[in-house]
DNA sequence: AGACAATTGAACCGACGGGTTAAAAAGGTA
DNA sequence: TACCTTTTTAACCCGTCGGTTCAATTGTCT
């Protein structure tokens, strides 16, 4: 049967097709939301026919759930980078707080997509379990910066990881997706390089501040 | 001419229709977003007919604007019952905090309407600038508190006051925003009664802590 | 070549839903 | 009563858009 390998050269391959039209339906659903996304604006960004689409996705919502599986994926890949081994626990977390930060700001287009999903009640994300392993991944990385953290005397005794990802996640999530409401609000001062430069800087103190035990003994910069 | 008093004895006083209209539409626009609610289905909910919520409003974008307004100016008057007058700076900034906290919770429609508005790149928050004197009062109470709490030596003296509001909103629309995925991710303990105690008591930790001079001369609960 | 499967295009369908028409009913004025 | 303005109802209009039909085309296998 082979097909991975003979039938790959079609005309025009399959896979680039589908990738190409994740692409596009990706920041289409990012930007209009799942009702607000026409199809066939999405077509119109691709290279193929809307035909096409329902004959790769079947419909609309398979579609929705597809980029925001293929999005997830890439996001936590992009996480995955990120290295804190010989780290010592609290130059650790600062780098990981200072890595999430910018990593939201990366990925305007997932934040969207979870913006979008919130709406909904996170009715889609639900469905896909294959997300469940990588969660628990992110939290073990928290999990095991806190261990090393209390067992050298520097954090609190009664840190618990998930609030501690909760913190880090609620500043950065904040930054990019309340963007817009913020600037017309009070200006977009905050947004520009210093400002973004002082948003991070003060997370890093306050998430840090609030997990050691003695915060007057580090210096938060 | 006196229409405000003779005709408001109509069968049924227009006054309480419009506003049957815009609390039906809140929760549906809450719900749904801006396409994805259906005009129907509001009028469903009123006690008048889809006629008149065109009659009144013009049209769907209106309509919207209308009941953005009016939430947004409720939940700011909501925020006017905070009294902070008398308490030290530190304890200020702590109830502050705090109310904020509860606030946003109490306000989940409001909150919504938010996120949807940041999906339109808060397209039409801009154009009601009528809120600009409420939200410049909103900053001139924190930076009241950071004035006295800089003149008595409490605060660090970097301290940025539309930086300070941006801290406190992060984490309290954080946690009523993205409730759904982040429950969906790592399971709902955070969000019973007792996680989000452990989450406010965090939030004022790591905020006062970050601001405090001296956090460890402070009791931070 | 001929049979068969995978892929594509163009035209079409039908319901959904925002917005309108037309006209009646209700209230006010004299 | 006659006449005017405001409010309400029911039926309708029509563009949009998700999804389909059907046949043509392209490629593979033998």
């Amino acid at each position: 049967m082979e097909k991975e390998t003979k039938s790959r050269r079609w005309k025009q391959n399959p896979e680039a097709v589908k990738s190409d039209i994740l692409r596009v339906a990706r920041s289409e659903f990012a930007r209009n939301g799942l009702s607000g996304t026409r199809i066939e604006d999405i077509a119109a960004g691709t290279k193929t026919s809307k035909r096409m689409i329902f004959y790769y996705f079947g419909d609309k919502e398979s579609l929705y759930e597809a980029v925001l599986e293929d999005c997830y994926s890439e996001v936590r890949a992009g996480e995955a980078e990120l290295d804190l081994e010989g780290l010592d626990p609290v130059q650790a977390l600062r780098r990981l707080i200072e890595f999430t930060f910018d990593h939201h700001r990366r990925n305007p287009d997932f934040i969207r997509l979870v913006m979008i999903e919130n709406i909904h009640e996170a009715r889609h994300m639900e469905r896909m379990q294959r997300l469940q392993e990588q969660n628990l991944g992110a939290i073990g990385v928290i999990e095991g910066i806190c261990k090393s953290g209390r067992a050298a005397g520097l954090f609190r005794d009664d840190v618990a990881p998930v609030a501690l990802h909760w913190q880090i996640s609620a500043l950065s999530f904040f930054n990019v997706a309340n963007r817009a409401t913020f600037s017309a609000n009070f200006g977009d001062a905050l947004f520009d390089e210093a400002g973004q430069a002082l948003l991070r800087r003060n997370a890093v103190r306050s998430i840090l501040c609030s997990v050691l035990a003695r915060p007057e003994t580090v210096d938060l910069r």
